[in-house]
DNA sequence: GGCATCCTGACGGTTCGCTGACATCATCGA
DNA sequence: TCGATGATGTCAGCGAACCGTCAGGATGCC
């Protein structure tokens, strides 16, 4: 899963630097441009990662840092300042901070920093199990169980099930499915994603003829009913 | 329990202004002078943490990094150098380095950069093994057995275990695999990964041909069951 | 130079996924 | 109520993708 990182960071053109980097890195970004809307943003979204400028509108980087950390937020803060002075640095790093840079710097240089501080602190919010029925599905193994026994799904017919578990309760067109699972969106012709879903209601299901899970909405598509 | 510091450095003057400062807040310090020295004393004093000096006499930075950390030792090395090339820096922390400071630094700043690193990693010296079935991985001594009996693996073998053996239970990609035990992500198109694979399963798995730790999950990777 | 180790490419077995034909079902108008 | 119509369920088979395996050659270390 994509690692999340929150930067927060009031100079539109750093902000916006740094945003491409990370995502093309690999990374989730989100932008907070004030003291305020960072520390609330940290603590509703719950990124693995904060890169915190000092100087900021509204509040400034230390007091978001304590704010968060107050919070029980434990994710790694990266700093980031103009500010040089040893006194400062160390005032970040023992208010709670684990990484502080100071501009100018250089970009491979941050995302070498970044890199290092998630393979230590790696991330932990993971979401792994859901489920209906008595069918339980964790993302991380690949494992899916109904009744507590293991059920073994081909590649396409697990990537459909998490499609239809991903819009959960929704109607999910067969356009949309060929969509998501895979990647096209040619219009549909033949039964392919008919076929898979047979053949998952003849796993997961109790009365596959009768399915109470994994439904048809005639003219529309399929249906996942917790 | 005191954390151990060891500080490789082979400017006297330096080593020795840098032990009293650790002592002076706590920690336990021990010193080497150059590198192939500073390697055998992480490897056998398990520190809590290495201060690493690039420049060396007999083994640069960069070899004693690699060579501790392809030995199984995983506690935050913090590089120090006097080269402030920003390519430098990245290389340091791309090899396995969790902190990289340049000289002229501050004592100060040094000492809050120590704490931070121990903070995160915290004095992990005696949780070393871990397993599956009937194997057993010391991670400090690199030795691998099964039914109590030593196996020897080959490098990559031992990495790629280990990299298995860090998102136990989860599932990780060849592409996953290649990045952390070869350090590539290039798309993968050769069987490598496979084949030492292959050689784990004959050296730790009873029926190699009917694995039931290292699972194979078709299209997405390889598993360990614990 | 000898040895272990590593990577690569080829080959083969097995599983998987798509397709198209046909059966069945839901809906709606007569 | 019943048949027409179009949508969905079902099935079997073929081609392709994917993985396990192996051997040869390259590489690096002692």
């Amino acid at each position: 899963m994509k690692a999340r990182v929150l930067v927060v960071e009031d100079n539109p053109d750093l902000a916006f630097g740094l945003r491409n980097n990370l995502e093309i890195e690999g990374y989730e970004v989100a932008l907070a441009e004030d003291g305020p809307t960072g520390a609330a943003q940290a603590l509703e979204w719950r990124p693995d990662l904060v890169i915190l400028d000092l100087m900021l509108p509204g509040m400034d980087g230390f007091r978001v840092l304590r704010t968060i950390r107050e919070a029980g937020f434990a994710a790694p803060v990266l700093m980031l300042t103009a500010r040089g002075e040893e006194s400062d640095k160390v005032k970040g790093l023992r208010s709670g901070a684990d990484d502080y840079v100071t501009k100018p710097f250089g970009v491979l240089e941050l995302l070498a920093r970044v890199e290092v501080l998630l393979r230590r602190a790696p991330t932990t919010r993971d979401a792994t199990t859901a489920g209906f029925g008595t069918v339980r599905i964790d993302r991380a193994t690949r494992v899916v169980t109904r009744d507590g026994a293991p059920v073994s799904l081909a590649p396409m017919e697990y990537e459909l099930l998490l499609a239809l578990l991903d819009r959960e309760g929704a109607v999910v067109s067969r356009t949309d499915l060929m969509r998501s699972v895979w990647g096209y969106d040619e219009s549909i012709v033949s039964r392919t994603v008919d076929t898979h879903v047979v053949e998952l209601r003849r796993k997961l299901e109790s009365d596959p003829s009768a399915p109470r899970h994994i439904l048809t909405v005639r003219k529309a598509g399929y249906r996942l009913q917790p």
